[in-house]
Formats: structure tokens, C-alpha cells, sequence
RNA sequence: GGUCCCGUAGUAGAAUGGAUACUACGUAAGUCUCCGGAACUUAAGAUACAGGUUCGAUUCCUGUCGGGACCA
């Protein structure tokens, strides 16, 4: 529709030339589609325009009208209600865009290999607990996101940073050392990731014990939470740690390891991969570098402490801590060094950071600096911030146990579909494989479309029992739409019918079928605009809207009984058209489309 | 003490400053001689409160109340 636009434009020139007033910019003329029951396919708003003209709405949408349709816009009728111009657009016309929308690449899957570089972050998980349920909506978002930037030109480099030193893995690392049994993977028959998790969990309880045990003695909450023993322990690990200690490293590594076999498992079952995997305890000496740099440029000061910060009272915040008096660097400092690293690994790029809204300060901070260094333009850095995902109870501890495990779940997921898809008897005559798979996917389609259809950085509840249904505007409810046109085009080919151009098929769609039509027209603006404002909500919203247009077409029309024959043609033409942009935009949101349910 | 985010039907969500606030679940009533009923049709039900800007405010501004996060 830019052609729509040109002309609007052209017509403002010539219009306010004849009434004698002068150029001056006008606001750019928006265009929209209007709500469900007016006549129009686009819609026109004149009123921002009125006061300027000096004219009536009716006039000036008459006016515009005529020129429009003057220059051969393929304009069938038009009328203004209310300083709305609404045009409806030709028959032809649709069936041409039907036609065209088999070449479009916002249809094919080939993503761009050239364009400006994005160097994404997610999901940057610690390595002391296994994932959960917040790192699903970190992973899912990230995963779409990626896709959809990709879809719009950019190239996307996807890494992950593994936190795997200090104090929280030191914990995990005390329980294990100071466990009767030591277990290994091997001898529990534990997930990796699940057993050093274990350990924290473990940990956790026996300093909650021992706390309650030095408050009883007389010590006060914040004295008792730093003298007891397995305090003590976990701050000599941790400094055994930075001193290198051959014994305490090889513990490290190992519960590491365990905990790397876990989590890769999981990524590879949520299609996720990483071209680069950076680890906390690989940047970390590369922070007091960062600091040497900073101070140099001026950037940072340092205190007769020895400490160094950066004042940044002149945009609203404090000074904040880089480097420690005795020399250790903090997490801010370390992100500095990755920032780095980053840049000398993959060269000018924009960073793309997907952390949680508990981080925003941070963030802030981080950028601040990042700019001051040098190292990234303002509109080169964007933290994508979401909401934390709550439980029923509140807030998931993972100390506690009140955590939604993301294995648990997945595998929740899948039985909740195997049951459905047992129920209806479909899948019985493929092999147990495919079965799995086909399980697996509208399971995750399930978790993953009620997480994505939701602005990111809204909060959100998650009720086990009652958060996942398969119907409705929901993951499934897509699929199933989709496995059904899939399913319509194989008979189809078992009779020997085909999808053909329909602009030169004699038939004159009614308006369900014309719906269709104008919202497959709307995808590539919906991509769009879902990388702008790097929110997938926006895909789900439209692959929703597509798949219920289809839905309800379906009802009322026969496609394959269809006894005439350019009505079939157009509507076979038209369902492999739906069935190609509801899997395009699927993968958008990163799950798999199948084929049968 | 300071900064940031969020308040929309019973519940979960939608709405570049645009038309009668849009969906889903749930509830109630219907649809099936037919290509997949995980479906379709219909009904009831909401912008926290008070001001302001505007031709027009769920949206922007100010304040109040409520929920959450972070910094010190």
C-alpha cells in the first residue's frame, strides 16, 4: 500500500497548491484498516489534515477520492463517514495480491544472511539449579525474536552466557563435598543439571537450619546468616576459587560439566543453539582491564580507596561501583569485559540483551557506560525486559523448591497432548517417532503461544492446572487449523485437484473469502512491526486472526465437494495459501508446524 | 528516601491518540446428511479513581489509590 500512500501525498501538494496554502509538512496521512463492520478494506483519516486545509471532511475525502481513483488506484467504491474516508478496493485487485503472495519471501523461509549484525543474549542461566520456568519464557521470546528479526533483514548472532563462579555455585559445591553419598549422574541416575541443583536445594535447607540453630544461641538474624559454619564455607570456597586451588577447581569443573550436559539437553529438545557460549569465569580477569581502559579515558575515578566508580549523577542516577577496594571486580564489570569480548569476536553490532525487568536499573547502568566508552551507540544496545512468570503461591524460589521445573513441565506438556491426540485416534497409523514428535510439538506450542501472545514485559501467573488449554486462542487451536488445510491439500492431490492463479479464474469471491485475503496481506507489515517494537504478541495476534478467519470460512463453504469448479479452484488456491502463511508464522514464534494431529 | 514497570468483564489477554473498547476461557443457548468437533453460531459481562491536553483519551500529562521490581 506505499503506492496508496505516494498518492495521498501527491494529492496534499496539488490540493493545498490550488487553495493557495502554503507547503508546509503535513502530519503523514495514516492509513488503517477499519473495525470489522464498515464497508471499507482501508481506511483514510482526515481530521488531522481538516484544520490546515481549511476544509470539510466530506469535500476534502471526495476530493481525494477522485484523485485516487483518477490515477488508476484500483478503487471499486469509496465513502466518507465521519472524517474516515473508507475505500474498498477492487475484486481484481485481491485476487492479483492472492496470486502475488506465492512469491513473496515473507511466505519462503529463507532468512537474510546479510544486513546489520545483532549480537542477542539469552538466557544466560546460572549453573547452580536447573532451568525453569522463567528461563521458558526467556528462551521462547528470544527464540521468536530472533526469527522475526531475521525475517526482517537482520543478521542474528545468538549466545549465551553461563554464570558459573561465585557464590551461588559454591553453595552447590559445598553440599556435594559435604554429602555422605557424593552422587555423580551416573550413580543417581539424575539429569545433570537436576542433581547439582539438588545439591543447592540441600544446601540451602542446612544453612536455613543452622541460622535458626545461632539465632536460638543469641546472635541476630544478620550476624547469623555470615558466622555459621556453612557460611564460612561457601566464602573460603569462593576465594579458594580465585586462587586458583587445583582441588576446589576440580570440583568446579565437574559439577559444572554435569550441569552443562543438563541444560544442553534441554536447549536441544526447545530447538535452541548458541553460535558462541561466553562464561562468567572466562571474562572475569578481563574486567580489570575493562577498568585500567576506563580510567584512562577519563570515563571512571578512582578513590584514595583504591576503588573505582563512575559518577553518573547528570542523568538522574548515583555513582556506582566498577572495581573494589581490594581489587575483585563486580557483575558490572564483568558484563563491561563481555561487551568487549563481544565486539572483538563479531565487530560493530548492536547488542540485543534479554534479561528480566528485576535488572532493569542494571541495564540502565550498563548502557550508560557502554556509551561513554565508546563501545556502542545509544540505538546499538536494547535490553529486552520481561516479566517475571509468578506462580498461584507467588514468587518461585528455587532454594525453596517452589520452583515450576522447565523438564517437568515440557514432559507435562507433551502427556497432555499425547492424551488429546489418543482420544481422537489420528496419529495411530504413524510410527511411535512421529507420534512423539507430532506430541511434543503441540505441547510446546501450548506453553509457547500462552507465553508469547502476551506483551513481554507485562508479569504474568502461571496456573499448572489451569493455565494450559488446547482451545481456543491458544497454540494448539493454530496448529489444528493448520493440519487441516495440510490435510484438505493431500486429498485434494488424492483427486487430482490443484491450487491455480486465481485472477483468471471467473469467480468473484464473497467477503469471508475476501477477509482471508486482506489478512494474509497484512503479514508482512505485522513482521514488521513486531521487530520494531521486538514483540512476537504481535505474530501471535495475527496467526490468531488468520487461523479463525479460515476457521469459520470453513464452516460455510465446501472446498473439495465444491461441485464448481472455479470455486474449488479459488478456494484450494486459497487454503495452501493459508496453510503457507499459518507455518510461516508459526516458525515466527518458533514451533514447528505439523502436519496431522 | 530515590528510580522503574503494571492496574481493561468472574479469569487470562488485545487495541501506531481514531469510529459502537476487540478476543479467548468460563457461563447460558444453539449448530453436525458435508472436506478433521482441538470446530462453528449467538447472548450476558470491563477501561481503578479525580483532574488536564485534544475535534477525539484505554493510550499522553498531573495527582490519588492498589500490585510488583530495583537502587541506596
Amino acid at each position: 500500500m506505499t503506492r496508496l500512500q505516494e498518492e495521498v501525498k501527491r494529492f496534499l501538494e496539488i490540493y493545498s497548491n490550488q487553495k493557495g496554502i502554503e507547503q508546509q509538512p503535513f502530519p503523514p496521512i495514516q492509513v488503517q484498516i477499519p473495525p470489522a463492520d464498515m464497508p471499507g478494506h482501508f481506511t483514510l483519516v482526515l481530521f488531522p489534515l481538516l484544520p490546515k486545509l481549511k476544509a470539510k471532511p466530506d469535500e476534502l475525502g471526495k476530493d481525494l477520492a477522485n484523485h485516487l481513483m483518477h490515477v488508476g488506484l484500483p478503487i471499486d467504491t469509496w465513502e466518507v463517514v465521519k472524517g474516515f474516508l473508507n475505500l474498498r478496493l477492487t475484486t481484481l485487485f485481491w485476487m492479483e495480491q492472492l496470486d502475488a503472495m506465492w512469491q513473496d519471501s515473507t511466505v519462503s523461509k529463507a532468512p537474510a544472511q546479510e544486513g546489520p549484525t545483532v549480537i542477542m543474549e539469552f538466557p544466560s542461566p546460572n549453573t547452580n539449579k536447573p532451568l525453569h520456568l522463567g528461563h521458558l519464557r526467556n528462551i521462547f521470546l528470544g527464540t521468536s525474536l530472533a526469527r522475526i528479526l531475521e525475517a526482517s533483514g537482520y543478521r542474528v548472532v545468538h549466545t549465551n552466557l553461563y554464570n558459573d563462579r561465585g557464590t551461588n555455585i559454591s553453595k552447590s559445591m559445598a553440599a556435594w563435598l559435604n554429602s555422605s553419598d557424593r552422587l555423580t549422574p551416573e550413580s543417581s541416575g539424575m539429569k545433570g543439571d537436576h542433581l547439582v541443583g539438588h545439591y543447592y536445594v540441600q544446601f540451602a535447607e542446612a544453612l536455613k537450619q543452622q541460622i535458626s540453630e545461632a539465632k536460638a544461641a543469641g546472635l541476630d538474624e544478620d550476624q547469623a546468616s555470615k558466622m555459621v559454619p556453612l557460611a564460612k564455607q561457601v566464602e573460603e570456597l569462593t576465594l579458594a576459587w580465585e586462587a586458583n586451588d587445583a582441588d576446589v577447581r576440580q570440583v568446579w569443573e565437574t559439577m559444572n560439566s554435569w550441569f552443562y550436559q543438563g541444560a544442553e539437553q534441554t536447549f536441544a529438545r526447545l530447538g535452541v543453539y548458541f553460535d558462541r557460549v561466553y562464561k562468567e569465569s572466562e571474562v572475569y580477569d578481563l574486567g580489570r582491564q575493562t577498568v585500567s581502559r576506563g580510567l584512562e579515558m577519563g570515563v571512571f575515578y578512582e578513590k584514595p580507596d583504591g576503588s573505582v566508580w563512575i559518577n553518573l549523577e547528570d542523568i538522574g542516577l548515583d555513582h556506582k561501583l566498577v572495581l573494589r577496594s581490594n581489587g575483585t571486580t563486580v557483575y558490572m564489570t564483568q558484563d563491561l569485559a563481555l561487551a568487549y569480548q563481544k565486539l572483538a569476536d563479531f565487530g560493530q553490532a548492536s547488542f540485543f540483551d534479554e534479561v528480566g525487568n528485576e535488572q532493569d536499573y542494571h541495564f540502565k547502568v550498563l548502557f550508560e557506560i557502554l556509551r561513554r566508552l565508546g563501545l556502542a551507540q545509544p540505538e546499538g544496545l536494547y535490553h529486552l525486559s520481561y516479566g517475571m512468570v509468578e506462580l498461584p503461591s507467588g514468587k518461585m524460589k528455587s532454594r525453596e523448591g517452589t520452583v515450576v521445573d522447565a523438564d517437568d513441565l515440557l514432559e507435562e506438556l507433551k502427556e497432555m497432548a499425547r492424551a488429546k491426540a489418543d482420544e481422537q485416534g489420528r496419529l495411530n497409523h504413524l510410527p511411535r517417532t512421529e507420534q512423539e514428535r507430532v506430541w511434543e510439538s503441540i505441547g510446546q506450542s501450548a506453553l509457547r503461544y500462552f507465553m508469547l501472545r502476551v506483551d513481554p514485559k507485562k508479569r504474568m501467573v502461571f496456573n499448572p492446572e489451569e493455565s494450559i488449554d488446547f482451545q481456543g486462542d491458544t497454540g494448539p487451536f493454530i496448529q489444528y487449523i493448520h493440519a487441516r488445510c495440510a490435510s484438505l491439500l493431500r486429498n485434494a492431490e488424492g483427486m487430482q485437484f490443484h491450487p491455480a492463479a486465481v485472477k483468471t479464474l471467473d469467480y468473484v469471491p464473497d467477503e469471508m473469502e475476501l477477509n482471508i485475503i486482506r489478512k494474509m496481506q497484512e503479514f508482512p507489515t505485522a513482521i514488521h512491526q513486531a521487530a520494531k517494537e521486538y514483540s512476537p504478541s504481535i505474530i501471535a495476534h495475527f496467526v490468531y486472526e488468520l487461523a479463525s478467519a479460515y476457521s469459520a470460512f470453513y464452516h460455510g463453504h465446501p472446498v473439495l465437494a465444491e461441485s464448481q469448479q472455479n470455486a474449488r479452484q479459488f478456494r484450494l488456491s486459497l487454503t495452501r495459501a493459508v496453510q503457507l502463511h499459518l507455518n510461516r508464522a508459526l516458525h515466527l514464534l518458533g514451533m514447528e508446524a505439523v502436519q496431522q494431529m
